[in-house]
RNA sequence: GGUUCCGUAGCUCAGCUGGAUAGAGCAGCUCACUUCUAAUGAGCAGGUCUCAGGUUCGAAUCCUGACGGGAUCACCA
């Protein structure tokens, strides 16, 4: 109870206005702000919503209402008026209090379990390329949301789903079965994500090579004749023509779409060579993976999901959820929801992306009884997904109403969209390195952990590189795109990872400097000073922000907490002295409070996947 | 064109279910390290919250419309 004083304040406040004024207000209708930091006070009621329903002028209720409560609330000493706010001032006795629970509170960072299950789907890569920028922001923004919702307590399992069949996988295996000579990523060296990329680039220039002869070609020449449109140059045509070139005309398109067929009739050979090939793309993903410091819970495969949902289009089909249309195609009718008709089976029963998504979802289920499910794909997906629940719920699968998108926005470079084409896609593994460099050259001119083992150098280095990288992604709303600076990620100073981090090391510093301290009685401390109070605010409000962060899905809400957290206690660390405090109890009541932020930093943090290092 | 997301300082972003004089960081200009780590703190400067209406005691926030930008509207995934 004492560790939720604004939900006190609430409650008594409630009860005052009802009592005294006969009518019926609830504590959660109390509107109740951190105070402005121009006015004196910690908590602030607005009571304009009052002031009209009793007919009274804000000066009047206001001054009663703070003069009741400051009678009835032994935790509130004082109480001012301005216009339709009440200021009210928690008591420094409270405080104190209040800081002993958090100390003894073994939950002081998370939510009580509420016995809800949740999958969290993210990253979810293909397995012809390795990871870039675009991913990172997913994988993070995955990992957050899932550390967030463990901490909101839910019970929490982590997925991803690997696209690992289809045509493009089938075009990296026959470059390297043409051109690959029997290298491997053991041979060359290669990390083995990019090893394979490298294969799918190859296709993709001996295609474009092809395409390039087959223009002089007669048979061209026809193509264009028929179906250039009018006033469009031969240049614009074939561009806009690659693609059915590739599925009509190009050999290395047939003998691509032979290699699925083959695939798919599980022919040995081809099996082989396909596990093999993905096997060294896992590899490479798993060092990502780790890098970045994510696991996941269960892995799904396209490979085996890809034939799922069609049992469930043929049930939906007696049940009247689906329709049929005159060529054998499945369909779904969304005009009730205001959306279109959507395929979920081609005419010649093969599965569609949506007829997939179905059945996974419900196998999803069947492994684990979910009661939620958080997809984080980006936002190009957002009427695939708004389709996918929508149909779902009216296939009455139990767990339809907590079905979320975690939908963000692209990334882009300061000089535009990353494109492949031109060569502008930011590897990960690039960045990282790239970061963790800029931190150990921000390091060499300060050599604060020169002292510490070349092991827990590096180790302290990655933890810091990385923070700036996660923590200048994770900062930014979800829903917005978002550009991403390569000189500003691995900043240092300001609203950053390391900024936060470095709050956090002070608070180490000074407690291994305090090691032998033993005091821990803070009773006598009299006057807190404003950080103290303004800390104590703050770490009020990280339950609040927890709860808000899970249900909205949005991980920038504990970014910007962590951040103004780590702010407040520099400027406190700058105003007051710890060590050499006045008294005894102000240094235990400063060690405490100290300990305490520290413990909110590094728990904040990590649900945004950011470590903690000891020093920097 | 339909749907949807976004538009806040030169730049990158906060601003919770409507509340007080719209906040940070970066960049620029000052100042503070014999004092617990200066990856810090203090200050100056920087705003028609895209625009126009509406609701309200009160609007950056809610509603309508316009303007600008993105995404999407595949028997691709």
């Amino acid at each position: 109870m004492s560790t939720h004083i604004k939900e006190q304040i609430k409650e008594s406040v409630a009860k005052i206005i009802s009592t005294k004024y006969e009518i019926d207000i609830k504590a959660s209708d109390i509107l109740l702000n951190l105070t402005k930091k121009e006015f004196e006070g910690d908590y602030t009621i607005v009571i304009f919503p009052y002031v009209k329903r009793l007919k009274m002028s804000p000066a009047v209720l206001g001054a009663e209402l703070g003069q009741a409560i400051v009678d009835e609330m032994d935790e509130i000493s004082a109480f001012n008026v301005v216009a339709g706010f009440v200021n009210l001032s928690i008591a420094d006795q409270q405080w104190k209090q209040t800081l002993g629970a958090y100390a003894s509170d073994d939950q002081l960072t998370t939510l009580p379990a509420n016995g809800k299950k949740v999958m969290v789907e993210f990253s979810s890569p293909n397995t012809n390329k390795p990871l870039h920028l675009g991913h990172i922001r997913n994988i993070l923004l995955g990992w957050a949301s899932s550390q967030i919702l463990k901490a909101a307590g839910y019970e929490v399992i982590n997925t991803q789903i690997i696209n690992d069949r289809g045509i493009a996988v089938c075009k990296s295996m026959l470059a390297w079965q043409r051109y690959g000579e029997g290298a491997t990523p053991e041979s060359t060296g290669i990390k083995g994500d990019h090893f394979v990329g490298q294969y799918y680039v190859r296709f993709d220039k001996e295609l474009k090579a092809e395409y390039a002869t087959w223009q002089t070609t007669a048979e061209a020449a026809t193509v264009l004749a028929e179906k250039a449109k009018e006033g469009q140059s031969a240049d614009e045509f074939f561009k806009a023509y690659k693609n059915d070139y590739f599925n009509e005309y190009s050999i290395l398109g047939r003998d691509a779409k032979e290699m699925l067929r083959q695939w798919e009739a599980g022919e040995a050979d081809t099996v082989a060579l396909w596990k093999q090939m993905n096997g060294w793309v896992y590899d490479g993903f798993e060092t990502t993976y780790k890098a970045l410091g994510v696991t996941f819970d269960k892995l799904y495969y396209e490979s085996d999901t890809y034939l799922l949902g069609k049992e469930v289009v043929e049930k939906g089909l007696k049940s009247g959820v689906f329709f049929k249309k005159d060529d054998g195609s499945a369909w779904v009718d969304l005009e009730a929801h205001k959306m279109d008709e959507k395929i979920v089976l081609r005419s010649d029963g093969t599965a569609v992306y949506m007829t997939q998504d179905i059945g996974t979802a419900m196998q999803r289920y069947a492994d684990f009884g979910i009661d939620k499910m958080v997809y984080v794909v980006g936002d190009e997906q957002n009427y695939h997904f708004k389709v996918l629940f929508t149909i779902l719920g009216m296939l009455g699968e139990p767990y339809a109403d907590d079905l979320h998108h975690l939908s963000y926005g692209m990334v882009d470079l300061p000089e535009g969209r990353m494109k492949s084409r031109e060569g502008t896609v930011v590897d990960a593994d690039d960045l990282v390195q790239e970061v963790i460099a800029e931190a150990k050259k921000a390091n060499d001119e300060r050599g604060e952990i020169d002292e510490l083992t070349a092991e827990e150098q590096a180790d302290t280095l990655r933890k810091i590189g990385l923070s700036a990288l996660k923590y200048f992604i994770i900062k930014v709303n979800p829903q917005k795109r978002m550009t991403f600076n390569p000189a500003e990620s691995v900043d240092m100073q300001g609203q950053t990872g390391p900024y936060i981090q470095n709050a956090y090391v002070r608070v180490q510093s000074i407690l291994r400097k305090s090691a032998d301290y033993t005091e821990s009685d803070y009773s006598a401390y009299e006057t807190l000073e404003p950080m103290e109070k303004s800390l104590m605010r703050s770490l009020g409000e990280f339950k609040d922000t927890l709860a808000a962060a899970a249900e909205n899905l949005d991980p920038s809400m504990i970014a910007n907490y962590a951040y103004d957290l780590g702010k407040d206690y520099h400027k406190f660390y700058h105003d007051v002295r710890i060590l050499k405090a006045e008294s005894e109890a102000a240094k235990c009541f400063r060690l405490q409070l100290s300990r305490t932020v520290a413990v909110v930093l590094k728990d904040a943090m990590a649900m945004l996947g950011i470590e903690m290092p000891e020093r920097m």
